[in-house]
Order: C-alpha cells, then sequence, then structure tokens
DNA sequence: TCTGGGGTCCTAGGACCC
DNA sequence: TCTGGGGTCCTAGGACCC
C-alpha cells in the first residue's frame, strides 16, 4: 500500500453497515432462548403473511425472506415462528444509530437495519479503512449486542455489494482501483436494482455475471434498456450510476410518502366491514401526518381482490390536509366508485403523499383575494368558451355559483377536452 | 406454497397550457 | 385549415428494496 500509485484526485470511502439478521437479533435480546434455534420472524406458522426474517438456522434449510409463513413452516418444522415487534426494532435501530454517528457526522440510515457512512478524511481519528472498521463492529457489538456486517469502497454501490459478501460478521474492504475485479464474477443479481425481471432479460442475452455486463457496449445496453441500461454498464464497473446512489451521504430528506394497508386473513365482501378498515387506515396516515407535520395533497386508495388482482386510485385534494375526516372521505368516495360490489377483497391500503409543509390553500380567500379572484374567473372564462355566455353566473358569489353550476351539467364533467382555436 | 407491509423510483399517457 | 412541440401536473402500474 505504500507502493507509489496514482489515486484519482477525491477518492472517498464508504463503508455500508448492515446489520445480521435484525429481526431475529433483536427477538435474541429479549428471549435468550431463542439464540442457536431456528426462528422465523413474521407471524405463525398458519398465518397469511410472509417471513420477515429468517435466522441462518432456520436459512439452512431454505427459509428466506419473503417466502409465504406456511411455505416456512413445511420447509423447516421445528422452526420457532415468532411475530414481529416493530417498536423493538425502531428502537435498537437508534442506538445503532448513535454508535455509527460517533465515526462519521455523515450517517444515512437506508432502511431500519443499514446505513452509509462517509469515511473519507476520518484517517487520523479511526485509523485506516479495515481499522476503523473493526473497531466500529467491535463497538456495535458491545453497545447494541448486535452483528453487523461492514462493505468498504469507493462508491456506495460498492460498499454495499462488498458487505452482502462480508455476511454474516465480517468486513470486506475493496481496495481503489480493484472494483471491477471484484464485481466481475458475482451474479448480476447481486447488483442492488437488479432483480427477478431485470435478471431474466439479462440472462435472455446470455449475460450472468457482472463481468459479462461490463464487457458490453454502453450503446447496446442503452439501446435495450434506456436510461436504466446506461446507468447498468456504470454498476458495473462500480460506479454510483445515476439515480439515489449518486447522492451525497447524509443528506437525509424527509419521507415522500405515508401508507397503511391490511391484508384480512380470510377475504371479505361484507361492505361495513370494509368500511370500517378504511376508516381505520385512515386515521392512522392522518395520525401519522400529523406527527411528522406534513400536509398531503394526494391520497390514494389500493384494493386487491381474492385473485391478487390490483388496483390503486388517487385523487389529489384543492387543499393539502392531515385530517382523517377528509382522508376517509375522499378514500370512501374512492373505494365505493371502484369496488365490484360483493366481489370478495383481499387486501385494502390508504397512501398520503405530495406533501407540503403547510396547510397553505386554506386561506387563500382571505389571504390573497387577488389571485383567487384570478382563478375563479380564468375558470369562468374556460366555462363560457364551452358552454356558452349564460352558463356562468356572476352576480350573487361566484364561488358557490360556479361549484354548483359544474356539478348540473353532466356535459361539463371531466373526460370532455376543450376544442382548440 | 399462495403471495405482508412499509417505502422509493421510473414510465407512460392524457389533459392542459403556451 | 392544418399542424408542432415543450413543459407540467395528474394518474396508474410496475420493478425493486428491506
Amino acid at each position: 500500500m505504500s507502493a507509489v500509485i496514482s489515486m484519482p484526485a477525491f477518492t472517498r470511502t464508504i463503508f455500508h453497515v448492515d446489520m445480521d439478521a435484525f429481526f431475529v437479533s433483536v427477538e435474541e435480546l429479549f428471549d435468550p432462548a431463542l439464540k442457536g434455534k431456528a426462528v422465523v420472524v413474521g407471524g405463525q406458522r398458519d398465518e397469511r403473511g410472509v417471513v420477515s426474517a429468517a435466522s441462518y438456522e432456520a436459512r439452512k434449510f431454505g427459509v428466506h425472506s419473503a417466502m409465504p409463513l406456511r411455505t416456512a413452516a413445511k420447509q423447516c418444522p421445528h422452526a420457532i415462528f415468532v411475530n414481529g415487534h416493530p417498536e423493538r426494532y425502531r428502537e435498537c435501530s437508534e442506538k445503532v444509530y448513535k454508535v455509527l454517528g460517533t465515526f462519521s457526522p455523515q450517517v444515512e440510515m437506508a432502511s431500519i437495519d443499514e446505513a452509509y457512512l462517509d469515511m473519507t478524511g476520518t484517517d487520523r481519528l479511526h485509523g485506516p479503512p479495515l481499522k476503523a472498521a473493526h473497531t466500529l463492529h467491535q463497538r456495535m457489538k458491545a453497545d447494541t449486542g448486535l452483528n453487523c456486517s461492514v462493505g468498504i469502497g469507493t462508491s456506495r454501490l460498492i460498499a454495499k455489494v462488498s458487505s452482502a459478501q462480508a455476511k454474516p460478521n465480517g468486513v470486506l474492504w475493496i481496495v481503489p482501483g480493484e472494483e471491477a475485479k471484484f464485481l466481475a464474477p458475482l451474479d448480476v443479481r447481486e447488483i442492488p436494482g437488479v432483480g427477478k425481471v431485470m435478471e431474466t432479460h439479462l440472462h435472455a442475452l446470455g449475460i450472468k455475471k457482472v463481468g459479462d455486463l461490463a464487457r458490453l457496449e454502453e450503446s447496446e445496453l442503452s439501446d435495450r434498456f434506456g436510461k436504466w441500461g446506461l446507468a447498468l454498464a456504470g454498476k458495473a464497473r462500480g460506479e454510483d450510476a445515476g439515480g439515489w446512489f449518486d447522492t451525497e451521504v447524509g443528506a437525509d430528506v424527509g419521507a415522500k410518502s405515508i401508507s397503511h394497508e391490511h391484508t384480512y386473513n380470510e377475504d371479505t365482501a361484507d361492505i361495513s366491514q370494509l368500511e370500517a378498515t378504511l376508516m381505520r387506515l385512515s386515521e392512522m396516515v392522518g395520525r401519522r401526518l400529523r406527527e411528522s407535520s406534513f400536509y398531503a395533497r394526494t391520497v390514494q386508495l389500493k384494493l386487491r381482490y381474492k385473485d391478487f388482482t390490483t388496483l390503486t386510485r388517487a385523487h389529489t385534494l384543492a387543499a393539502p390536509t392531515q385530517l382523517d375526516t377528509e382522508i376517509f372521505g375522499q378514500i370512501r368516495a374512492l373505494f365505493r366508485k371502484n369496488w365490484k360490489k360483493g366481489v370478495p377483497v383481499r387486501l385494502l391500503g390508504v397512501h398520503a403523499s405530495s406533501f407540503t409543509s403547510q396547510p397553505d390553500q386554506i386561506n387563500l380567500l382571505e389571504g390573497n383575494r387577488q389571485e383567487r379572484w384570478k382563478d375563479a374567473m380564468a375558470a369562468a372564462d374556460r366555462m363560457r368558451d364551452k358552454f356558452g355566455e349564460s352558463s356562468v353566473g356572476l352576480a350573487a358569489g361566484l364561488r358557490g355559483t360556479f361549484r354548483e353550476r359544474i356539478h348540473e351539467n353532466p356535459a361539463s364533467m371531466p373526460g370532455k377536452k376543450k376544442p382548440r382555436s
């Protein structure tokens, strides 16, 4: 390492810290009797649902996360099934975050059990990367009682992929310049963002390993897969090409959406039960909006039938809200408009997005009379263009009259395009 | 062996505006 | 009378991740 190597002007040192079998390990802290056993977290063996996490012991029997619980029970009958405890995981996640914060000011939790650290320029404080990683590893165990794996590289991508290779309970450093060599023998599926579908596409082209991908012309990849193909070419070389990976570590952004959903243990077509669920989900979403001081402009219903066909229907409000009643009102309207009556429902969901930090629009009438007036006038003009002079009454309370007229005149409902000049 | 719940990002089409 | 295209907002769906 003391040899003369010309390094790029700015070489980042990124750590990816990934907790090992996180949910299982947290459950073991609360019940040490689980240690060393085949444990499945996510629900009971006869429930509708999937595995959230499996202990390494259970994994030996082919059990893995996202597998249906009933399948897991068949593959590993002696496994202990445990319900998940989100509060426990959040609490431990905060402890993990605190430990990481003592190593770098630039820490970014990518999910409840993994984080990126920008360790560039911390040598003086923590020593070279491997030493820092081992110290981190020990302190994590000492402070939280949990094992983690650490991947180190010059990009988020390399750090992420190498932490996966380091598992369980290991540390792996990819020396600058060795990125392509490290990636080449790995399956394309190891690249974050390449899932089942993309893998199938790539296999069809005879591309199985990252090395195969790196040998391809960029133009061919972008021709076949568009923008994504181009990013893929960069990833094959170990670069944080495009999208989220390209962002600075620790520039954490607020939530973009909040949602809750529920799958029934048995499908139901009982409207009062369905609407009660929607009410409950709306309340949960509303509460989280208020907790986070967000106002949502768009609400969305999710509906899944018995046969797994799923539809989503959204509505954007005139003014953003955080009120349960408003959310529920819109969601119920969407539900009544779209549910095929009598057809059993498997899942319902309520989703809120397009956040603002203020209720804004609410007082537009008072606060910004001019704008409001202008909008109303413009709207009235469009009405006249469509339906003639008599369609809009101006005299008494334009707002009310305008609204009513819209609903009186079926031809003015959405779907009709304005004639072009 | 039927398939959770919480998210993010991307694409594509239509409406609408200039 | 016919014809263009960019930009933004909204909606629906899907891939992907943990």
